[in-house]
RNA sequence: CGGGAGGUAGUUCAGCCCGGUAGAAUACCUGGUUUGGGACCAGGGGGUCGCAGGUUCGAAUCCUGUCCUCCCGACCA
């Protein structure tokens, strides 16, 4: 392990990579535009799915698992969406090896093995799963269906990036079906507002939640509901979406039901998501030229313990006063870690759990030990303290959550100072040039203009913001009138 | 997918132009001294130079192809 990382202001991609990389949280592949996710990022991921998975059940949702593989017949049926993501589909042509006749050792694509249909590699499940429901809903009392799955999917991407972009991702897609179109919509909301608090209260991360345009809305959906984070860079990154699907899955899979009255109508649809993209928001949020900054609530390791000694006899008295905290600590249900292994020294120690962004850091030695004191270091703002041991298990939790706290606050100080309101195009072109954010202006609705918006300063109206308030305008670009405000910005 | 850069020890890189027994730092192993911010001394192990072909008496080095990564662009519901 080398001993920095690229800084921020010298290349902020590179700062990303880096972290990314010595973290541990991911590793490049052999695979193209596919990462591995290392024990410690799969920790990470783990601790922000099971939060969710919980957030999902309370709201009443069930857990299901569909094929990995859709025929494609199936895929193409509803048209837009399957349109919106052909240029980006794995296929399976073939379902058979041989040894090659040609090369010892080697194997070739059977050619008698062509699959009579191919079948595409799920980029999403909708065509799978409206499939499946079609069986599964027949009257009103079958409705609503409320189930999510934890999968992985395929998008083939040209340029990938850790977590952020790529070919391979981790994820959960609720597909919910409901009888009214207003239940529908009410349940694309609420589950918008649960990514929001996960994001915000477990993630530290300040979202707007808003409604995307026609041009950045999902294919095959009626509407489009996300939430946008600001990264450190001045950069959004979406970080959920939630869309309204209207009866267009329905229809194209002709599922139907009668209602109260018998009569037939189609079923009204909800799909939702988030991915492991989350981590990429997380780490570009908090994070520093140290390293990463996680907060205590995701964090696989809230307190790290080190023992600082010369020989035995000063460590055995350490450990005996170190396990009753840790016991403590676990009890209390607070992950924490003491590293007392011989391996490494205190300051190697050090850096290495700062690399990983634990969020507090516990250090004891026989000067304390003599105090009955200890060294309490937060990793968010590298404040150190001197803490009495009588009260150290107390504190622990108040200092976490007083960093989960911090951490949101500070993110959202930054938000909320990177949400800049223009009325001309010069200042729209500077401010996204140098003090970057979103910036809020007028737009006149139509998709051409977003389209020469972004065409000229790369930037992308992020969302239209719920509860937006009515100010009459005229478009920054065209000079057309404008009801609203809406958010622009670069984005990954 | 287009342009550029790169791939040599676990890691970061030198060597390549001009072909001739594969190097450094760090990490690792052994022993000892150490331990309050990435310790020190001594000794030691480790690379078919991304992969596959070709040229050559001889290839990390030259040529061709291919795979992977990074940067810029196109693309990204």
């Amino acid at each position: 392990m080398s001993k920095a990382i690229t800084s921020r202001a010298q290349d902020y991609s590179q700062w990303y990579n880096d972290l990314v990389l010595k973290a541990e949280l991911a590793d490049y592949s052999a695979v193209r535009g596919c990462m591995v996710i290392k024990p410690y990022g799969f920790a990470l991921w783990e601790n922000m799915r099971d939060a969710l998975d919980k957030m999902f059940k309370d709201t009443g949702h069930v857990n299901a698992y569909f094929p990995l593989f859709v025929p494609k017949s199936l895929f193409e049926v509803e048209e837009k969406n399957a349109e919106g993501f052909a240029k980006e589909c794995a296929i399976v042509t073939h379902y058979r090896l041989k040894a090659d006749p040609n090369q010892k050792g080697k194997l070739i694509v059977d050619p008698e093995a062509k699959l009579e249909e191919e079948l595409v590699i799920r980029s999403t499940s909708e065509a799978i799963i409206w499939n499946t429901y079609k069986n599964w809903i027949q009257s009103y009392r079958d409705l609503p269906i409320l189930v999510n799955q934890w999968a992985n999917v395929v998008r083939w991407e040209m340029r990938t990036r850790l977590f952020l972009r790529t070919a391979e991702f981790l994820w959960q897609e609720g597909h919910t079906a409901h009888a009214t179109r207003a239940e529908a919509i009410a349940e694309t909301e609420r589950m918008l507002d649960v990514y929001a608090d996960f994001v915000e209260n477990w993630m530290a991360v300040p979202v707007i939640k808003g409604i995307k345009t026609p041009n950045e809305r999902f294919a095959g959906a009626e509407d489009t509901y996300c939430i946008e984070a600001l990264m450190q860079d001045g950069k959004a990154l979406q970080a959920g979406t939630s869309h309204f699907l209207g009866q267009n899955f329905a229809k194209a899979f002709d599922v139907k039901f009668s209602d109260r009255e018998n009569k037939l109508d189609y079923v009204w649809a909800t799909s939702w998501g988030v991915s492991t993209r989350l981590i990429g928001a997380l780490v570009m949020a908090h994070s520093d030229d140290d390293g990463l900054i996680l907060p205590p609530r995701v964090a696989p390791i809230q307190v790290v313990i080190v023992p600082i000694y010369k020989g035995e006899k000063q460590k055995s008295a350490i450990d005996n006063k170190v396990n009753a905290i840790v016991k403590e600590l676990k009890n209390a249900g607070i992950r924490v870690k003491y590293d007392d292994s011989d391996q490494a020294r205190p300051g190697w120690k050090f850096a290495e759990y700062e690399m990983k962004g634990v969020p507090l850091r516990m250090a004891i030695g026989a000067r304390d030990l003599e105090q009955g004191v200890a060294e309490l270091a937060r990793r968010d703002t590298k404040e150190k303290k001197s803490v009495s041991l009588d009260k150290i298990t107390a504190i622990i939790p108040l200092e976490l959550a007083d960093i989960q706290q911090q951490l949101f606050d500070r993110a959202h100080t930054f938000r909320n100072a990177h949400i800049t309101p223009v009325d001309s195009w010069e200042e729209f072109v500077k401010v996204l040039d140098s003090k970057t954010g979103f910036v809020a202006a007028h737009w006149d609705g139509t998709p051409e203009t977003e389209e020469a918006i972004k065409e000229k300063t790369k930037a992308t109206i992020r969302c239209i913001p719920l509860n937006n308030p009515a100010e009459i305008g005229a478009c920054i670009l065209t000079g057309k009138p404008s009801a609203q405000r809406v958010l622009f910005a670069r984005a990954y």
